[in-house]
RNA sequence: GGGGAUGUAGCUCAGUUGGCUAGAGCGCUUGACUGGCAGUCAAGAGGUCGUGGGUUCGAGUCCCAUCUUCUCCA
């Protein structure tokens, strides 16, 4: 692995005078852009919520996704950006290798400005060269630029002379390197907008360095000083479906520049984590630690991933992705679990420490990012749990390891076992490895790599899912969402697919010019519903989602004729259930921070027409008394009769003027839609009930933890009040009842429950009593045949009681041969066979083979150990027979 | 979404192919020794074996369903 000293001397022509913070680039990038009549909009939440194909925002371009797919029309056609990205996998971002090097990172930010039909090559190209050479100032001999050679495939794409003439004017043309399909041609995905792209590379490296190798050869090739810096795409083509392409009747301008390559590049420094982005936090470290970055290879890898690696996940709690044992939830906890394993073997450090680098990311970043430092608290407290509980899986699983070493009869561990360890109880692989390797031990990697694969393959296997192209029925219009003010339209088919998956089976998914479904989305489920024909055939929606900004209906079956004019009906019973659950969710946000505190922030919500489950940053239990005042403040709410007061349309800044509370980690659009209850007012895209006086009344039914800081209510409100009350009283009428009517039914119960103890200790005693009375009677009875104490007789005693006089019996006693039997019902019979032990060691008596034999006379079996056995069966008539021929195994 | 593991005394856990009357350590109670404490010894209390079904003469153990917690994969 490509290992680089990161603490060399500048040596290579940046202006030394200019030393700019990091702030400074970013705000200078978007001052610059504002003055080309860019709209300057923030990140959005990293966490995706309505694209199946992403779990994390990837790149500068996804949140954008709807309007290059003509899904949406964005509020400006000029913007300009910093989006936090984060990227786990792909074929340059394994996780896996981060920290080994100076520039990869799984949190990044990306600088972007965009056209949306507006300005194309021209001004991309130009604008980009004058923030570099003129507002950064960065020399122009140290910068390359590349444009797309064309292509001899199918696609037959030409050089993109238009891009390389505008790049002639700037740069001298020995500097500008014709690349290849797959480093300048850029596509989103199998299908859509596409289009040549145009690179600028800056080459870093010192004097003697570009003696010996002129940069324009080692542009994209991996080397760490020679890096990319930004790239411009031009979106002109849009891929179909059958692979060829199309003209674009309105183009595009998509640009990403890497924010922390830039300020390495500024900052006239070799590492990206030698920029003021991540010294602070590496200083901490060092701190914290009690290591010098720089001095041990090891370490500073260690310290690298940990000063990374707190960035992602400090950003995706922030956004309200915490770590979880699924989805993106996953993701975060392998990120935090990666940096804890460093610190743990590299920096020594067995206590959460981890947290505590959340105050100074938030110093930093705070000022443009607010969600770090107005969370700051939370945020430390999630990490610290996590570390905690990850350090107590560590703990484990080396005393499961120790085991194993213990028990090895090789000196290579088995791939089986070890995977065991590492898929069962989470301990990480390589950690293992590096301990065996320390106690004269080899893992067996090939095989703990198959069974991983195989891992993979299931999982693969059960989630695999098929989907076919859209079939489009009309021109692509925005699909209009008329479900706040009516649960019944008229509506036509303009696209439907088909995706096949194992666990639904064979599904359709339908897109309607119009529709009142709601598309599951805000913790609200979709609607249900169905459509009907022009001949009346019914088919059931059940489910309604949004993807890329298209609302989509799911069912079972396609119509006959898709060209019809179908009536969409939503199921009404089920969108008011919900509706009471929704608005009671933001009647119990605003009394939780009355009741709590302001500091009470929502984190999640889930509203279905059941219940609803709200998620909020509290930090410690809800008490019962405050659970009460919450209560109750709801439903004086309810009982106020308030009126739905809903604006559409309002500006975000208009709307949070008027005192709207706005989510972190929600993606808002320019206008938003706020609704207001009262004191209550929130955005939101949900459906709601026209007065607070239909909720009827809101119970609370649970109140609990989530994860640290965080706190769970689930409620019900309406019906399922009623009917939870009507159950419990159901229940308590039954209890009195059976009571004869008591008037105080607890203290009745409570009664009834000592008495029973009572009753059961007695019942004990007076079966030792009988048990004793029996044991006399026996020991009477017994008669010696060849030294061996025998007896087989019928007894008045339960299989336990039996089992319990022969072994006091055998305590006080010795040789005896017992066979006892009894009857508990008509059709059962019961033998048991008890001898002492020095009799079964001496002559080789066996009980079981006893109550085996003489079980057929009961028709029944059974068996037991030699010493002690029993036989159950059929034939209570057998008994005498049986007792009768014990005798005969004496001999 | 799929797989694996887990649930037994207040706590940490044993419990073989179903079969000694469900155990150990720590903790708790009481008593003894010691001038008192620490300590040692002795006795004792404490268990719906996650829940609900099933198979069996017999289930903590096997089967099915369900819940909790942990964990890996997607």
């Amino acid at each position: 692995m490509l290992y680089l000293k990161t603490n060399e001397p500048n040596s290579f022509n940046l202006k030394p005078s200019i030393f700019m913070k990091s702030q400074e680039i970013r705000a200078q990038f978007l001052d610059f852009f504002k003055e080309k009549s860019h709209t300057i909009v923030p990140s959005a939440p990293m966490v995706t919520k309505d694209d199946p194909t992403l779990l994390f925002v990837n790149s500068g371009m996804a949140p954008f996704k709807e309007f290059f797919l003509g899904n949406g029309k964005p509020k400006s056609n000029r913007l300009a950006d910093s989006q936090k990205c984060l990227r786990v996998s792909g074929k340059h971002n394994d996780l896996e290798e981060v920290g080994y090097d100076t520039y990869h990172h799984t949190l990044f930010e990306m600088l972007g400005n965009w056209s949306f039909g507006d300005y194309f090559k021209k001004e991309a190209i130009s604008w980009a060269w004058e923030l570099l050479t003129e507002v950064y100032k960065i020399d122009k001999d140290i910068l390359y630029v590349s444009v797309f050679e064309g292509s001899d495939d199918a696609d037959k794409l030409p050089l993109d002379q238009e891009a390389y003439d505008l790049w002639k004017e700037l740069i001298p043309e020995n500097k500008i390197v014709k690349g290849n399909k797959k480093d300048n041609f850029w596509e989103m995905g199998e299908q859509g907008p596409c289009g040549p792209c145009s690179e600028i590379h800056v080459d870093l490296r010192s004097e003697e360095e570009k003696a010996k190798t002129p940069g324009i050869a080692l542009v994209n090739m991996d080397h760490p000083h020679v890096v990319e810096i930004w790239n411009l795409v031009f979106m002109q083509y849009n891929r179909k479906a059958n692979g060829s392409l199309e003209n674009l009747p309105h183009k595009h301008i998509d640009t990403g520049m890497g924010f922390e390559r830039l300020c390495m590049a500024l900052q006239g420094v070799k590492s990206n984590y030698d920029t003021d982005v991540f010294q602070p936090i590496i200083k901490q470290i060092e701190k914290i630690t009690n290591t010098t970055y720089g001095a041990n290879q090891q370490q500073d890898i260690a310290i690298r991933v940990i000063a990374d690696h707190v960035r992602a996940v400090a950003f995706s709690i922030a956004d309200g992705q915490l770590p979880s044992n699924t989805g993106a939830g996953y993701v975060i906890r392998r990120i935090l679990r990666r940096a804890v394993r460093y610190g743990f073997t590299f920096l020594d450090k067995k206590e959460p420490f981890i947290y505590q680098l959340v105050a100074i990311l938030s110093e930093q970043m705070g000022a443009a990012f607010p969600e770090i430092s107005g969370q700051k608290k939370l945020i430390e407290n999630v990490i610290k749990e996590e570390e905690n509980s990850f350090l107590r899986t560590l703990d484990q699983g080396l005393i499961l390891l120790d085991k194993i070493i213990e028990n090895a009869d090789a000196k290579e561990i088995s791939g089986d076992k070890v995977f065991e360890l590492y898929d069962t109880f989470g301990f990480p692989v390589d950690l293992t490895a590096l301990i065996l390797s320390e106690k004269g031990f080899t893992l067996d990697e090939k095989g703990f790599k198959d069974e991983l694969q195989k891992q993979k393959n299931r999982s693969k296997a059960a989630s695999e899912m098929s989907t076919e192209d859209w079939t489009l029925l009309a021109e692509e219009g925005t699909e209009e969402f008329i479900g706040y003010d009516t649960l019944s339209a008229d509506v036509k088919l303009t696209r439907y697919r088909k995706v096949v998956s194992k666990k639904e089976g064979e599904m359709f998914q339908l897109v309607f010019d119009a529709t009142p479904f709601y598309p599951e989305g805000g913790g609200q489920v979709g609607d249900k519903g169905f459509f009907e024909d022009s001949q009346g055939n019914q088919i059931a929606i059940l489910d309604t989602k949004k993807e890329n900004n298209v609302i989509i209906h799911f069912t079972k079956k396609l119509p006959k004729e898709v060209n019809d004019i179908f009536k969409a009906t939503v199921n009404e019973k089920i969108r008011e259930n919900t509706a009471c659950n929704h608005t009671a969710t933001h009647l119990l946000h605003e009394a939780l921070r009355e009741v709590l505190g302001i500091h009470v922030a929502q984190k999640g919500s889930a509203v279905n027409a059941n219940y609803l489950r709200f998620d909020f940053s509290h930090f410690s239990k809800v008490t019962a008394e405050e659970l009460k005042a919450v209560e109750a403040y709801v439903n004086a709410k309810i009982a106020m009769q308030l009126p739905l007061e809903e604006s559409r349309n309002v500006s975000m800044e208009k709307a949070i003027a008027d005192g709207a509370m706005a989510l972190f980690g929600e993606k808002y659009g320019d206008t938003v839609r706020a609704i207001k209850f009262g004191n209550s007012i929130e955005l939101c895209g949900g459906t709601h009930v026209k007065n607070t006086g239909d909720i009827w009344h809101f119970k609370i039914k649970s109140e609990g933890a989530v994860a640290a800081g965080i706190r769970r209510i689930e409620a019900i409100t309406n019906e399922a009040v009623k009917n939870f009350y009507d159950d419990n009283n159901q229940a308590l009428n039954q209890i009195k009842e059976l009571l004869n009517n008591v008037k105080a039914p607890v203290k009745a119960v409570q009664k009834l429950q000592d008495e029973n103890t009572a009753l059961q200790k007695q019942i004990e005693q007076l079966l030792r009593d009988k048990a004793k009375n029996v044991t006399g009677e026996i020991i009477n009875q017994l008669q010696e045949i060849n030294g061996v104490q025998f007896l087989a007789t019928k007894v008045d005693l339960d299989a336990n009681g039996i089992k319990t006089l022969a072994f006091d019996l055998g305590k006080k006693h010795p040789n005896l041969f017992l066979v006892f039997a009894n009857a508990p019902t008509n059709e059962k019979a019961l033998l048991t066979c008890y001898i002492s032990k020095e009799l079964v060691n001496e002559r080789g008596y066996d009980a079981g083979k006893v109550v085996r034999e003489l079980g057929k006379f009961i028709h029944g079996g059974g068996g037991g150990q030699n010493f002690f056995a029993t036989a159950g069966g059929k034939n209570p008539g057998g008994i005498p027979q049986a007792l009768e021929n014990a005798k005969e195994y004496l001999s």
